[in-house]
DNA sequence: ATTCCTTATTACTCCGACATATCGCTAGCA
DNA sequence: TGCTAGCGATATGTCGGAGTAATAAGGAAT
């Protein structure tokens, strides 16, 4: 798992060459990619900026240019960027944004995340996983209730106050996901539950959790276990619903 | 629509610059993306299948390793490859994929589209879309209802024969989608839709329309234009389910 | 059998040069 | 005066090569 969270990652403070310390196993131009994704999502360049040349900000970050030029070209292919010749490299509108791509929703919880953005998250999270559930009560096999049952006795174990148990938690929604037979769906919420995962992390650190959520999580797998759609709909729904509001409460509402 | 797709890229003898014949405004590094990117989508390099060294496939291919460096990059950035030192640059396994990425989607189509992967894409959207339309219901404005007449407006004087017609349906469908107020569900969308024009384009060639769709869009926009959510989404949701089935004939069943 | 170390391979980074496309200007024309 | 077409300046695009760093694999020592 790449932690892409919180190292305050000083590449460009003093111009002299200060080589970006970089933890082992994270390229350069992954790093830079990080730095200018985050600015962007920050809104430290807005959409329509043109950013300096490359040999310009090549050297003010004291790399070379190919690594900045491999940098653009990841924040190109997320659809941040554009870069002409004789043009510049032009930060997008914001409807150009792969904002469902994973890179780009870690860079936008890297800084605080936009309140407005995170509910339409929810919103999203809220009309796929119900719906994913649905689809997982019809199709689901053998196999895949086990899997939910195992995570679900972990969570009971652990709490989610562990990383053991937060790690369980997201087992048993993936195996809900995987469930439903449908790779854009597995991909999809599993994008969206990293993001909110993120916010977990808020979550647990404004307060620790008053309420018990291994019910509601049985109540998701029972229906999923009978076969029937419309209450493992609704199950997730509340589930959902419930994570809502305690992230709402977190963040200050 | 250009081909980049298939010049056998000879350097044959010395030289002359065999560059490989691109449409002006796309790069180089963007030519090889799509290349490698249609190879891996097609199931042409498996996924755990390791690629040849960079040194090689970029002399194979007839370009620099800076170009064959970036366009690596930008599968990186869709994860669809991992490299690393030593190892070499290795195909990730498919749920690494950001399958809902525009540029991943082009390339998924860009062969014979997997029947499965169409169908899960289907599945998809008559999830989110029917959704989106409930929303939208409760939260458009005079604005946005304009916007929709109009594009109704336009579909029925031109056809979905033609292309005004079908960029007249998109927008429609995009103004629905903006009249949300969320960000995500329209990147998601259309991305969505993107694709499935490209189905479209299938279902064109297999046979004329039997059917008119003005009728079905009308009562999407009528209930919108009311405020019945619900009648939106099930109108809606009778939409995506037509387009299923006509695409579903188109391919072959 | 396990652990540690050596080594070879590969990607990563850098550099400097040239090619190419695009924007903005200027001159010519209607 | 307004518009079009040519032209030059500039930033990105592409190239080839050299050197560094990281890692997987195999061998040595325990």
């Amino acid at each position: 798992m790449d932690d892409t969270g919180s190292e305050p990652s000083e590449i460009a403070t003093a111009a002299p060459a200060p080589r970006a310390a970089r933890g082992t196993g994270r390229r350069l131009h992954g790093a830079i990619a990080h730095k200018l994704g985050v600015a962007i999502l920050s809104g430290e360049y807005a959409p329509g900026d043109i950013l300096s040349g490359e040999v310009a900000f090549s050297e003010s970050l004291g790399v070379s240019r190919s690594a900045y030029r491999e940098a653009v070209q990841v924040l190109t292919a997320k659809g941040l960027v554009e870069s002409r010749p004789k043009a510049g490299t032009r930060v997008l509108p914001r409807d150009r944004w792969n904002l469902l791509d994973p890179d780009v929703l870690a860079w936008a919880f890297t800084g605080e995340p936009d309140i407005g953005f995170v509910r339409g998250l929810f919103e999203l999270r809220a009309i796929v996983e119900p719906a994913a559930a649905a689809l997982a009560a019809e199709r689901r096999d053998r196999a895949d209730l086990k899997i939910m049952k195992d995570a679900l006795a972990a969570m009971r174990r652990h709490t989610l106050a562990t990383e053991a148990g937060r790690a369980a938690d997201r087992e048993f929604h993936d195996a809900v996901l995987r469930a439903t037979r449908n790779d854009t769906l597995v991909v999809l919420s599993a994008s969206i539950a990293a993001a909110v995962g993120w916010t977990t992390q808020f979550k647990q650190r404004a307060r620790a959790l008053p309420r018990n959520p291994i019910p509601d999580h049985v109540r998701v797998y029972e229906a999923i276990a009978a076969g029937d759609a419309a209450e493992a709909s609704a199950a997730m729904r509340h589930l959902v619903d419930l994570a809502l509001e305690d992230t709402k409460v977190a963040m200050g509402r």
